[in-house]
DNA sequence: AACATCAATGTAAGCGCTTTCATTTGGTTT
DNA sequence: AAACCAAATGAAAGCGCTTACATTGATGTT
């Protein structure tokens, strides 16, 4: 491997010229910048990306921290981050969190150690206070799908409330009145919005909420299983079912079709999040559309814009879901 | 940011004694061993990730290419790599390479300049022979999903032609007999691999293979269903349809039930990847499960064995597919 | 012609570690 | 007590870059 050292005696000029040729900025003739080239070019010289971040003190690379590196979510935020940030020339450090405190912190650690000049994290149980903390006190990161008042700017979020809205909305102007709703488990912020969300949609209707009604899943297949035949069970009668996302929604009308009870026409399945699958799935899943990808690669901009000085648009900082109107819903 | 140096001051000790307790190898005295930890807990003191890889000349880091960072395989892959390297200490830096030839090479070139140890390669449109060379003279890595015997010990890969076999055997021994094929691209190694092992369960059970059932799609959902639709058009009457991924199994299975075909009592359909919404589509998908996480595991094991020197287990250069039974399938 | 100015280039001091080699230390041996 | 030895420690030279500062040499000014 050529090192700086032998391009510059290569070209016949010392390493601080090559390396002004290297990084654009300060002024070379035009000469010279053709005889370094040359050199390189010659010698195939790749600087070594380690010196320059010890020497420049920046390493241009982002850690990202998800909660599962599969998962129909992950990947599309993944990518829309990666193509961001590649493009940049920064890279990008993977690390997983698994949903647990514990883990979550681990990773937080081991991609500072990692020497990160920020992190983009999606986290779900670490708490407010740690990250107002670590906000602060210590490191540059952004989260995405997370709304923290304290370090608002700091967030990506979905307005999750607004897609509840949407989806128990939809179901109520096809003449839908008796509505079950599955929820995801109400202490994490984006269920518990998205919940609300169907509150509100119900009241605008005039339609008390039936708390018999709700059934608090896990974001699973299985738990929307689970949740559906629990609610199947207490007898009321519903022609509609909201999912607070598609995996319970898939597993709702795997339940329902267990019963005897057919898709949409006895029952109407609303899902949430628009993950690859809910096309895959039979009847198609109506749902809402979360766009995850574009949330990361904002999540990219900012970092680009706030760690590297990097001329970007405007960072949005809640984005708004839409409504995905597909098989899995009759209109009354 | 602390370092090493107000360490070494703080507890009295030099460099390069600190340097020993963090490496831990060399012995140091139990008492300076002491005194130098407390220094480090009292300064929560890092250790530069950076400038021990300069020093040492050894990243730490290993790159991996995917072709998408979504999509239902990539994930399962990823999650193997990233548990496996990360308990090791070592981290994993991703790029994308979109299947493209120039894109991936992009990518690998982007990946050996951000000094990657190693990497991890999936990729399918760069030729033998670049990866040939790149193996013989340049650079360390392993391929997975791939086969090229010049490197056989840099591949990790899927015995595809045994889990076409699988499939198609597992059709006729549940008495089927006209048999459709849907293949991905032919000249995708895998794709034609999966196809052979079909031909020889057919031959096995002395079927003769038609031409005409056989229709080569793109391994993607809508590829799945054209593909079905020709296969009807043919008029050529088959009781069941294997296709050689699940996506295309999802577009079959769709294109089907618009013909008015029912799965599986009129047509049965047989996957392969067993990716996870193969669990969630309607009917339940049969399929071949491709043990995608545990090769990314594999992969990772043998670069902990051969860039680091650990112990590691046996590597495994060829995995073996099972048959996974579902409800897309009837017995005749 | 003497001087100021400024672009182009060079010098050298780090960045925070690892590692080789030399030195010190304290316990054994005789 | 002298001599010896291994174990523990220290000194210092890098690793391959960036960058503040110094130097050089054209050019323009008066």
């Amino acid at each position: 491997m050529a090192t700086i050292y032998q391009v510059s005696e290569l070209a016949g000029v010392s390493l601080a010229t090559v390396s002004r040729v290297m990084n654009g900025g300060t002024r070379v003739s035009e000469k010279t910048r053709e005889k370094v080239t040359k050199a390189m070019e010659t010698l195939n010289y790749r600087p070594s990306s380690i010196a320059r971040s010890l020497a420049s003190n920046c390493s241009n690379s982002v850690g990202i921290l998800v909660s599962e590196l599969h998962g129909p979510i992950y990947g599309e935020m993944m990518s829309g981050i990666e193509k961001q940030l590649r493009t940049a020339g920064k890279h990008v450090i993977i690390a997983a969190g698994h949903s647990d405190a514990a883990s979550e912190k681990d990773g937080i650690e081991f991609l500072i150690d990692r020497n990160c000049d920020a992190l983009i994290l999606h986290v779900e149980a670490v708490s407010d206070e740690y990250l107002i903390e670590l906000a602060t006190t210590k490191y540059a990161f952004i989260l995405i799908n997370r709304y923290i008042p304290q370090i608002a700017d700091n967030c990506i979020s979905l307005n999750n409330r607004r897609g509840g809205y949407l989806a128990t909305k939809a179901l109520l102007e096809n003449g839908h009145r008796d509505i079950a709703y599955i929820s995801g488990p109400l202490w994490k912020m984006d269920a518990n919005d998205r919940y609300l969300g169907h509150q509100e949609a119900l009241s605008e209707f005039g339609i008390a909420c039936n708390e018999a009604l709700l059934s608090e899943g896990n974001f699973q297949e299985e738990g929307g299983n689970e949740c559906m035949l629990a609610l199947l069970d207490t007898k009321i009668a519903f022609s509609a079912v909201v999912c607070a996302n598609d995996e319970m929604a898939a597993g709702a009308m795997q339940a329902a079709r267990d019963r005897g009870l057919a898709v949409p026409n006895d029952i109407s399945v609303m899902g949430f999040d628009n993950v690859l699958l809910a096309r895959y799935m039979y009847p198609k899943l109506s749902t809402v559309n979360y766009p995850v990808q574009d949330m990361g690669k904002m999540a990219a901009s900012w970092i680009l814009k706030n760690i590297y000085q990097a001329n970007q648009p405007d960072i949005s900082h809640v984005f708004e879901p839409e409504l995905v109107w597909r098989d899995s819903v009759i209109s009354l």
